[in-house]
DNA sequence: TACGCTATGTATAAAGT
DNA sequence: TACTTTATACATAGCGT
Protein backbone atom coordinates (compact mmCIF):
# COMPACT_ATOMS: atom_id res chain seq x y z
CA UNK A 1 0.00 0.00 0.00
CA UNK A 2 2.70 2.51 0.71
CA UNK A 3 1.02 5.31 1.04
CA UNK A 4 2.95 8.91 -0.19
CA UNK A 5 3.54 11.85 1.72
CA UNK A 6 0.65 14.10 0.08
CA UNK A 7 2.07 16.46 -1.93
CA UNK A 8 0.04 19.92 -0.62
CA UNK A 9 -1.39 21.23 -4.63
CA UNK A 10 -4.37 20.47 -6.70
CA UNK A 11 -5.09 17.22 -7.31
CA UNK A 12 -5.17 16.79 -11.19
CA UNK A 13 -6.51 13.30 -11.02
CA UNK A 14 -10.84 13.37 -11.03
CA UNK A 15 -11.07 10.57 -9.24
CA UNK A 16 -8.72 10.34 -6.94
CA UNK A 17 -10.16 14.49 -6.21
CA UNK A 18 -13.20 13.33 -5.58
CA UNK A 19 -12.71 10.74 -3.40
CA UNK A 20 -9.84 12.92 -1.52
CA UNK A 21 -12.72 15.32 -1.43
CA UNK A 22 -15.17 13.35 0.21
CA UNK A 23 -13.15 11.91 2.43
CA UNK A 24 -11.53 15.08 3.57
CA UNK A 25 -14.76 16.73 3.71
CA UNK A 26 -16.51 14.26 6.02
CA UNK A 27 -13.14 14.42 7.96
CA UNK A 28 -13.14 18.20 7.93
CA UNK A 29 -16.81 18.69 9.57
CA UNK A 30 -16.01 16.30 12.15
CA UNK A 31 -13.63 18.35 13.46
CA UNK A 32 -15.34 21.51 13.29
CA UNK A 33 -18.08 19.51 15.37
CA UNK A 34 -15.72 18.06 18.00
CA UNK A 35 -13.93 21.56 18.42
CA UNK A 36 -17.52 22.78 18.97
CA UNK A 37 -18.23 20.24 21.47
CA UNK A 38 -15.19 20.06 23.27
CA UNK A 39 -14.30 23.46 24.15
CA UNK A 40 -18.15 25.34 23.70
CA UNK A 41 -17.55 27.32 21.18
CA UNK A 42 -19.58 28.66 18.23
CA UNK A 43 -18.05 27.32 14.55
CA UNK A 44 -19.21 26.85 10.85
CA UNK A 45 -18.07 26.02 8.16
CA UNK A 46 -19.25 26.05 4.22
CA UNK A 47 -17.40 24.38 1.68
CA UNK A 48 -18.74 24.60 -2.49
CA UNK A 49 -17.34 21.92 -4.27
CA UNK A 50 -18.61 20.86 -7.87
CA UNK A 51 -19.61 17.73 -6.53
CA UNK A 52 -23.21 19.21 -4.65
CA UNK A 53 -24.91 21.83 -6.36
CA UNK A 54 -25.66 23.30 -3.16
CA UNK A 55 -22.55 24.23 -0.34
CA UNK A 56 -22.02 21.58 2.41
CA UNK A 57 -22.21 23.31 5.98
CA UNK A 58 -21.87 22.78 10.10
CA UNK A 59 -23.82 22.47 11.83
CA UNK A 60 -27.14 23.82 9.87
CA UNK A 61 -28.31 26.21 7.63
CA UNK A 62 -29.79 27.70 10.00
CA UNK A 63 -26.59 27.58 12.38
CA UNK A 64 -24.35 28.64 9.90
CA UNK A 65 -26.83 31.94 9.11
CA UNK A 66 -26.61 32.98 12.93
CA UNK A 67 -22.66 32.65 12.95
CA UNK A 68 -22.64 34.60 9.80
CA UNK A 69 -25.22 37.20 11.13
CA UNK A 70 -22.93 37.66 13.99
CA UNK A 71 -20.10 37.74 11.70
CA UNK A 72 -21.34 40.07 9.34
CA UNK A 73 -22.50 43.10 12.46
CA UNK A 74 -18.69 43.65 12.75
CA UNK A 75 -17.06 46.59 10.78
CA UNK A 76 -14.50 45.18 8.28
CA UNK A 77 -11.80 46.90 9.63
CA UNK A 78 -12.41 45.39 13.23
CA UNK A 79 -12.52 41.69 11.54
CA UNK A 80 -8.81 41.97 10.24
CA UNK A 81 -7.49 43.07 13.36
CA UNK A 82 -5.66 40.06 15.02
CA UNK A 83 -7.43 37.45 12.98
CA UNK A 84 -6.18 34.07 11.50
CA UNK A 85 -6.22 34.92 8.30
CA UNK A 86 -3.66 32.99 5.66
CA UNK A 87 -0.84 35.24 5.32
CA UNK A 88 -0.43 35.35 9.27
CA UNK A 89 -1.25 31.35 9.58
CA UNK A 90 1.66 31.10 7.10
CA UNK A 91 4.16 33.63 8.58
CA UNK A 92 3.74 32.46 11.98
CA UNK A 93 4.30 28.58 10.30
CA UNK A 94 7.54 29.76 9.00
CA UNK A 95 8.67 31.87 11.77
CA UNK A 96 8.27 28.16 13.87
CA UNK A 97 10.04 26.47 11.32
CA UNK A 98 12.63 29.24 11.23
CA UNK A 99 13.29 28.57 14.99
CA UNK A 100 13.07 24.67 14.74
CA UNK A 101 15.75 24.57 12.32
CA UNK A 102 17.90 27.16 14.71
CA UNK A 103 17.46 24.73 17.49
CA UNK A 104 18.46 21.92 15.10
CA UNK A 105 21.58 23.51 14.15
CA UNK A 106 22.85 24.16 17.61
CA UNK A 107 22.04 20.60 18.47
CA UNK A 108 23.90 19.48 15.64
CA UNK A 109 26.75 21.78 16.69
CA UNK A 110 26.85 20.34 20.12
CA UNK A 111 26.77 16.93 18.94
CA UNK A 112 29.69 17.70 16.73
CA UNK A 113 31.89 19.24 19.38
CA UNK A 114 31.05 16.33 21.77
CA UNK A 115 32.26 14.07 18.99
CA UNK A 116 35.39 15.99 19.17
CA UNK A 117 35.87 15.75 22.66
CA UNK A 118 35.27 12.23 23.14
CA UNK A 119 36.86 11.26 20.00
CA UNK A 120 40.50 12.84 21.55
CA UNK A 121 40.03 11.84 24.79
CA UNK A 122 42.82 9.24 25.05
CA UNK A 123 45.30 11.27 22.77
CA UNK A 124 46.05 14.30 22.11
CA UNK A 125 43.59 17.26 21.35
CA UNK A 126 43.94 18.61 18.11
CA UNK A 127 42.47 22.36 18.40
CA UNK A 128 44.59 24.01 15.53
CA UNK A 129 41.04 23.66 12.99
CA UNK A 130 38.93 24.93 15.37
CA UNK A 131 37.47 28.74 15.71
CA UNK A 132 37.49 30.42 19.02
CA UNK A 133 33.79 30.42 19.48
CA UNK A 134 34.54 26.46 18.84
CA UNK A 135 36.88 26.51 21.50
CA UNK A 136 34.75 28.85 24.12
CA UNK A 137 32.28 25.69 23.21
CA UNK A 138 34.02 23.38 24.18
CA UNK A 139 34.84 24.60 26.77
CA UNK A 140 31.72 25.14 28.30
CA UNK A 141 30.88 21.40 27.11
CA UNK A 142 33.66 19.79 29.29
CA UNK A 143 33.17 21.79 32.10
CA UNK A 144 28.77 20.89 32.05
CA UNK A 145 30.17 17.39 31.43
CA UNK A 146 32.15 17.71 34.47
CA UNK A 147 29.30 18.95 36.39
CA UNK A 148 27.26 16.21 35.32
CA UNK A 149 29.33 13.75 35.77
CA UNK A 150 30.05 15.11 40.08
CA UNK A 151 26.44 15.35 39.81
CA UNK A 152 26.08 11.62 39.44
CA UNK A 153 28.77 10.71 41.27
CA UNK A 154 26.40 11.95 43.93
CA UNK A 155 23.53 10.45 43.37
CA UNK A 156 25.33 7.20 43.32
CA UNK A 157 27.28 7.93 46.52
CA UNK A 158 23.91 8.49 48.03
CA UNK A 159 22.11 5.39 46.61
CA UNK A 160 24.39 3.07 47.56
CA UNK A 161 24.82 4.65 51.50
CA UNK A 162 28.49 4.92 51.51
CA UNK A 163 27.99 5.38 55.47
CA UNK A 164 27.24 1.98 55.99
CA UNK A 165 30.29 0.56 53.81
CA UNK A 166 33.66 -0.24 55.53
CA UNK A 167 35.79 2.16 55.66
CA UNK A 168 38.08 0.31 53.24
CA UNK A 169 35.86 0.45 50.58
CA UNK A 170 34.59 3.97 51.61
CA UNK A 171 38.18 5.28 51.10
CA UNK A 172 38.00 4.59 47.48
CA UNK A 173 35.27 6.98 47.14
CA UNK A 174 36.41 10.39 48.94
CA UNK A 175 37.96 12.03 46.38
CA UNK A 176 33.87 12.18 43.99
CA UNK A 177 32.00 13.08 47.37
CA UNK A 178 33.55 15.94 49.21
CA UNK A 179 29.91 18.14 48.33
CA UNK A 180 29.66 19.61 45.66
CA UNK A 181 32.32 21.10 42.88
CA UNK A 182 31.54 24.31 41.03
CA UNK A 183 31.89 25.43 37.62
CA UNK A 184 35.12 27.41 37.99
CA UNK A 185 36.68 24.48 39.62
CA UNK A 186 35.44 22.08 36.96
CA UNK A 187 37.11 23.72 33.83
CA UNK A 188 40.52 24.36 36.32
CA UNK A 189 40.51 20.21 36.82
CA UNK A 190 40.11 20.35 32.88
CA UNK A 191 42.25 22.34 31.75
CA UNK A 192 45.09 21.30 34.33
CA UNK A 193 45.77 17.95 32.40
CA UNK A 194 45.62 20.40 29.05
CA UNK A 195 47.34 23.55 27.16
CA UNK A 196 44.23 24.84 27.06
CA UNK A 197 44.35 27.32 30.19
CA UNK A 198 46.37 29.63 28.37
CA UNK A 199 44.26 29.92 25.39
CA UNK A 200 40.88 30.41 27.69
CA UNK A 201 42.12 33.27 28.92
CA UNK A 202 43.28 34.90 25.80
CA UNK A 203 39.20 33.58 24.45
CA UNK A 204 37.96 34.99 27.77
CA UNK A 205 40.22 38.98 26.94
CA UNK A 206 38.11 38.74 23.26
CA UNK A 207 35.01 38.71 24.77
CA UNK B 1 1.92 9.65 28.64
CA UNK B 2 -0.91 7.50 27.86
CA UNK B 3 -3.77 9.71 26.11
CA UNK B 4 -6.94 8.98 26.65
CA UNK B 5 -9.53 8.09 24.65
CA UNK B 6 -11.12 11.47 24.15
CA UNK B 7 -14.99 11.85 25.76
CA UNK B 8 -16.51 14.00 23.21
CA UNK B 9 -17.87 16.55 25.63
CA UNK B 10 -17.45 19.86 26.74
CA UNK B 11 -14.09 20.12 28.77
CA UNK B 12 -14.99 21.11 32.22
CA UNK B 13 -10.80 22.03 33.28
CA UNK B 14 -10.65 25.65 32.10
CA UNK B 15 -6.96 25.37 31.01
CA UNK B 16 -7.04 22.25 29.34
CA UNK B 17 -10.10 23.42 27.60
CA UNK B 18 -7.90 26.28 26.54
CA UNK B 19 -4.89 24.05 25.19
CA UNK B 20 -7.79 21.78 23.38
CA UNK B 21 -8.79 25.06 21.60
CA UNK B 22 -5.60 26.47 20.66
CA UNK B 23 -5.02 22.88 19.35
CA UNK B 24 -7.63 22.20 17.45
CA UNK B 25 -8.19 25.33 16.20
CA UNK B 26 -4.76 25.37 14.36
CA UNK B 27 -5.41 21.72 13.48
CA UNK B 28 -8.90 22.47 11.66
CA UNK B 29 -7.80 25.73 9.90
CA UNK B 30 -4.99 23.85 8.57
CA UNK B 31 -7.48 20.84 7.24
CA UNK B 32 -9.96 23.73 5.62
CA UNK B 33 -6.85 24.98 3.62
CA UNK B 34 -5.58 21.89 2.75
CA UNK B 35 -8.79 20.64 1.78
CA UNK B 36 -8.97 24.13 0.09
CA UNK B 37 -5.65 23.50 -2.13
CA UNK B 38 -5.93 19.71 -2.88
CA UNK B 39 -9.32 20.05 -4.25
CA UNK B 40 -9.79 23.14 -5.70
CA UNK B 41 -13.05 24.46 -3.96
CA UNK B 42 -14.04 27.25 -2.16
CA UNK B 43 -13.93 26.83 1.75
CA UNK B 44 -14.65 28.70 4.87
CA UNK B 45 -14.85 28.60 8.49
CA UNK B 46 -15.74 30.75 11.31
CA UNK B 47 -14.70 30.12 14.48
CA UNK B 48 -16.04 32.53 17.82
CA UNK B 49 -13.89 31.60 20.86
CA UNK B 50 -13.97 33.25 24.66
CA UNK B 51 -9.92 33.52 23.84
CA UNK B 52 -10.39 35.84 21.22
CA UNK B 53 -12.90 39.13 21.02
CA UNK B 54 -12.82 38.39 17.42
CA UNK B 55 -13.52 35.72 15.28
CA UNK B 56 -11.32 33.27 13.90
CA UNK B 57 -11.63 32.62 10.33
CA UNK B 58 -10.44 31.18 7.25
CA UNK B 59 -9.00 31.90 4.71
CA UNK B 60 -9.37 35.63 5.44
CA UNK B 61 -12.40 38.37 6.06
CA UNK B 62 -12.64 39.06 2.58
CA UNK B 63 -12.90 35.34 1.77
CA UNK B 64 -15.09 34.50 4.13
CA UNK B 65 -17.79 37.80 2.88
CA UNK B 66 -17.26 36.72 -0.56
CA UNK B 67 -18.22 32.91 0.90
CA UNK B 68 -21.05 33.72 3.02
CA UNK B 69 -22.39 36.07 0.46
CA UNK B 70 -22.85 33.54 -2.06
CA UNK B 71 -24.55 31.12 0.48
CA UNK B 72 -27.10 34.23 1.97
CA UNK B 73 -27.98 34.71 -1.86
CA UNK B 74 -29.86 31.10 -1.80
CA UNK B 75 -33.37 30.56 -0.10
CA UNK B 76 -33.22 28.89 2.99
CA UNK B 77 -35.64 26.18 1.58
CA UNK B 78 -33.21 25.42 -1.27
CA UNK B 79 -30.17 25.37 1.45
CA UNK B 80 -31.94 22.48 3.46
CA UNK B 81 -31.94 20.40 0.79
CA UNK B 82 -29.16 17.69 0.17
CA UNK B 83 -27.20 19.67 2.79
CA UNK B 84 -24.99 18.02 5.06
CA UNK B 85 -26.39 19.49 8.69
CA UNK B 86 -25.85 17.87 11.84
CA UNK B 87 -28.93 15.48 11.80
CA UNK B 88 -28.30 13.89 8.36
CA UNK B 89 -24.42 13.96 9.47
CA UNK B 90 -25.51 11.68 12.63
CA UNK B 91 -28.00 9.75 10.73
CA UNK B 92 -25.10 8.35 8.18
CA UNK B 93 -22.87 7.66 11.00
CA UNK B 94 -25.57 5.22 12.76
CA UNK B 95 -25.82 3.66 9.49
CA UNK B 96 -22.74 3.35 9.01
CA UNK B 97 -22.14 1.54 12.51
CA UNK B 98 -25.34 -0.03 11.95
CA UNK B 99 -23.75 -1.94 9.13
CA UNK B 100 -20.53 -2.83 10.73
CA UNK B 101 -22.01 -4.55 13.54
CA UNK B 102 -24.14 -6.80 11.00
CA UNK B 103 -20.86 -7.51 9.52
CA UNK B 104 -19.42 -8.26 12.25
CA UNK B 105 -22.24 -10.82 13.69
CA UNK B 106 -22.13 -12.82 10.48
CA UNK B 107 -18.57 -12.84 10.97
CA UNK B 108 -19.14 -13.98 14.68
CA UNK B 109 -21.25 -16.83 13.64
CA UNK B 110 -19.63 -17.75 11.02
CA UNK B 111 -15.99 -18.11 13.17
CA UNK B 112 -18.89 -20.15 15.30
CA UNK B 113 -20.02 -22.42 12.79
CA UNK B 114 -16.52 -23.06 11.47
CA UNK B 115 -15.47 -23.85 15.30
CA UNK B 116 -18.55 -26.56 15.18
CA UNK B 117 -17.39 -27.90 12.20
CA UNK B 118 -13.79 -28.35 12.74
CA UNK B 119 -14.41 -29.08 16.57
CA UNK B 120 -16.42 -32.13 15.20
CA UNK B 121 -14.16 -33.31 12.27
CA UNK B 122 -13.09 -36.52 13.95
CA UNK B 123 -16.45 -37.54 15.97
CA UNK B 124 -19.62 -37.63 14.57
CA UNK B 125 -21.71 -33.97 14.25
CA UNK B 126 -24.11 -33.52 17.00
CA UNK B 127 -26.54 -31.29 15.15
CA UNK B 128 -29.49 -31.81 17.13
CA UNK B 129 -29.36 -27.81 18.15
CA UNK B 130 -29.25 -26.50 14.88
CA UNK B 131 -31.64 -24.57 13.18
CA UNK B 132 -32.64 -25.26 10.15
CA UNK B 133 -30.81 -22.03 8.58
CA UNK B 134 -27.66 -22.95 10.73
CA UNK B 135 -27.27 -26.17 9.10
CA UNK B 136 -27.47 -24.46 5.54
CA UNK B 137 -25.18 -22.02 6.80
CA UNK B 138 -23.22 -25.30 8.05
CA UNK B 139 -23.86 -26.70 4.23
CA UNK B 140 -22.53 -23.65 2.44
CA UNK B 141 -19.23 -23.41 4.68
CA UNK B 142 -18.46 -26.64 3.68
CA UNK B 143 -19.18 -25.99 0.01
CA UNK B 144 -16.63 -23.11 0.64
CA UNK B 145 -14.42 -25.34 2.62
CA UNK B 146 -13.41 -27.78 -0.11
CA UNK B 147 -14.06 -24.97 -2.91
CA UNK B 148 -10.57 -23.50 -1.09
CA UNK B 149 -8.89 -26.82 -0.27
CA UNK B 150 -9.34 -27.74 -3.80
CA UNK B 151 -8.21 -24.53 -4.74
CA UNK B 152 -4.73 -24.46 -2.71
CA UNK B 153 -4.07 -28.16 -4.21
CA UNK B 154 -4.07 -27.09 -7.82
CA UNK B 155 -1.77 -23.60 -6.82
CA UNK B 156 0.81 -26.28 -4.90
CA UNK B 157 0.39 -28.76 -7.11
CA UNK B 158 1.30 -26.14 -10.35
CA UNK B 159 3.95 -25.06 -8.06
CA UNK B 160 5.66 -28.21 -7.43
CA UNK B 161 5.90 -28.34 -11.25
CA UNK B 162 4.34 -31.72 -10.70
CA UNK B 163 5.36 -32.95 -14.45
CA UNK B 164 8.89 -32.94 -13.20
CA UNK B 165 8.19 -35.82 -10.68
CA UNK B 166 8.74 -39.54 -11.66
CA UNK B 167 5.53 -41.27 -11.92
CA UNK B 168 5.79 -42.86 -8.96
CA UNK B 169 5.67 -39.71 -6.74
CA UNK B 170 3.51 -37.94 -9.27
CA UNK B 171 0.75 -41.08 -8.83
CA UNK B 172 -0.20 -39.69 -5.40
CA UNK B 173 -1.52 -36.62 -6.32
CA UNK B 174 -3.78 -36.75 -8.93
CA UNK B 175 -6.72 -37.28 -7.45
CA UNK B 176 -6.75 -33.15 -6.49
CA UNK B 177 -5.02 -31.60 -10.02
CA UNK B 178 -7.68 -33.18 -12.54
CA UNK B 179 -8.76 -29.77 -13.48
CA UNK B 180 -11.55 -27.42 -11.43
CA UNK B 181 -13.58 -29.01 -8.55
CA UNK B 182 -17.33 -26.93 -9.01
CA UNK B 183 -19.34 -26.16 -6.26
CA UNK B 184 -21.72 -28.89 -7.03
CA UNK B 185 -19.22 -31.98 -7.00
CA UNK B 186 -17.86 -30.56 -3.65
CA UNK B 187 -20.61 -30.64 -2.49
CA UNK B 188 -21.23 -34.32 -3.55
CA UNK B 189 -18.22 -35.55 -1.91
CA UNK B 190 -19.21 -33.52 1.17
CA UNK B 191 -22.05 -36.08 1.74
CA UNK B 192 -20.80 -39.03 0.39
CA UNK B 193 -19.39 -39.08 3.70
CA UNK B 194 -21.90 -37.98 5.55
CA UNK B 195 -25.92 -38.06 6.11
CA UNK B 196 -25.78 -34.92 4.84
CA UNK B 197 -27.33 -35.16 1.76
CA UNK B 198 -30.74 -36.11 2.82
CA UNK B 199 -31.12 -33.45 5.05
CA UNK B 200 -30.17 -30.91 3.05
CA UNK B 201 -32.78 -31.54 0.82
CA UNK B 202 -35.17 -31.04 3.17
CA UNK B 203 -33.44 -27.53 4.01
CA UNK B 204 -33.71 -26.87 0.37
CA UNK B 205 -37.24 -27.52 0.03
CA UNK B 206 -38.00 -25.17 2.73
CA UNK B 207 -36.47 -22.26 1.03
C1' DT C 1 -18.31 4.48 -9.13
C1' DA C 2 -18.42 4.06 -4.46
C1' DC C 3 -17.07 1.48 -0.38
C1' DG C 4 -14.07 -1.28 2.75
C1' DC C 5 -9.39 -2.25 4.17
C1' DT C 6 -4.96 -1.35 6.18
C1' DA C 7 -0.41 0.62 6.28
C1' DT C 8 1.22 4.98 7.07
C1' DG C 9 1.02 9.85 7.91
C1' DT C 10 -0.93 13.37 10.98
C1' DA C 11 -3.17 15.39 15.02
C1' DT C 12 -3.10 15.80 19.65
C1' DA C 13 -3.59 14.44 25.12
C1' DA C 14 -0.56 14.47 28.72
C1' DA C 15 3.46 15.39 30.83
C1' DG C 16 7.73 17.92 31.02
C1' DT C 17 10.23 22.64 30.88
C1' DT D 1 1.12 30.33 30.80
C1' DA D 2 2.86 28.84 26.81
C1' DC D 3 5.96 25.83 24.21
C1' DT D 4 8.15 21.19 23.49
C1' DT D 5 8.14 16.30 23.59
C1' DT D 6 6.36 11.71 23.34
C1' DA D 7 3.15 8.07 22.93
C1' DT D 8 -1.19 7.21 21.05
C1' DA D 9 -5.40 7.95 18.81
C1' DC D 10 -7.19 9.37 14.56
C1' DA D 11 -7.34 10.48 9.47
C1' DT D 12 -6.67 8.98 5.10
C1' DA D 13 -3.93 7.41 0.34
C1' DG D 14 -3.75 3.81 -2.52
C1' DC D 15 -5.76 -0.63 -3.50
C1' DG D 16 -8.98 -4.19 -4.26
C1' DT D 17 -13.82 -5.45 -4.90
Amino acid sequence: MTRKKVKLAYINNDASRKATYKKRKKGLIKKVSELSTLCGVDACAIIYSPYNTQPEVYPSPGGVHRIVKKFKKMPEIEQSKKMMNQEVFLKQKIGKVSEQMKRLKKENRDRELNRLLYGNLSGKMNLQGLTVKDLNDLTSLIDQNLKDINKRMEEIAKKTKIARMTAATAAKVPPFINGEVNAASATTMAYDNDRGRGIRRDLNAQN
